[in-house]
DNA sequence: CTTGAGCCTGTATCAACTACAGACCTTAGA
DNA sequence: TCTAAGGTCTGTAGTTGATACAGGCTCAAG
């Protein structure tokens, strides 16, 4: 059973393989995030399969919300081979209760925004139940 | 009825009276949010009660998740005699809106990322359900 | 041989701040 | 009166996570 071997693909190739920007592709190039890749003679990039599946871990991680940092954290844990779970759960948890308090600290401003918007009248009234909300400690 | 009229305040003052980052204050003034005040003789800024409220006004509506441009388009109607409760519902409305996607978004989040971490053993083994999910499509 | 696409590099921009350096001014205490 | 501490002034750089653009090479098709 041999996947699809890629054995050599260019930055324009790996964006497209992955639905990564190319300047962002550079961009974790740059901070670490993605290794510098080896070069052809000409000084183009060469890339393999190694890379996709790396740059989608990233993409993943990013779309689940994890900062840089915490990618960085975890791509360190995939590498490393005494990594155990706990480790990795460890980020995961932390990262888990942000974006929990993220939730209740929108949910807290939808509240007050929805209420406030309520008694919006929308008419042509120089009144308002925003701008008095605002103004108002 | 005379309110607590403050005359002269320095930026400092007005800081501590509003709870407001002290450079905050000056990269409102730069970016246009706050007023360019008046200044000493020795050139030292006077901010009075009006620069007070307006802050005030601007870090609740920041509070609330505003974003600058929004303060701004805020500001313009709060100034605005002709505006009416229309123009600033609709403002109010459409951040309402970005809100609300927002929360969906983290809520998908949430319950993705807590049903992975809920598969983690959480010991010493290398293999971890966090990893699989960020490693497979 | 030319034209266009793709790649290379460096640099700038965005939001919304935050931080720091070096110079000046002001005020309280000795 | 002198001095030291603290506030203020200015300009500039750094943060996160990208995105955009300019000017120069190279490569493949027609």
């Amino acid at each position: 059973m041999s996947n699809t071997s890629v054995r050599s693909i260019r930055r324009g190739d790996l964006a497209r393989a992955t639905g990564c920007n190319l300047e962002t592709i550079r961009y974790y190039e740059k901070i670490g995030i993605m290794p510098d890749p080896p070069r052809s003679t000409k000084g183009y990039r060469s890339y393999d399969n190694a890379h996709v599946k790396r740059l989608k871990f990233v993409m993943r991680s990013r779309d689940l919300g994890f900062s840089l940092e915490e990618v960085r954290g975890l791509l360190g844990l995939v590498d490393d081979r005494s990594r155990t779970c706990a480790d990795v759960q460890l980020i995961a948890e932390d990262h888990l209760t942000d974006v929990q308090a993220k939730i209740a600290d929108l949910q807290r401003i939808e509240r007050v925004l929805s209420d406030t918007v309520a008694r919006c009248t929308g008419d042509a009234a120089p009144e308002c139940a925003v701008i008095d909300a605002l103004l108002d400690a």
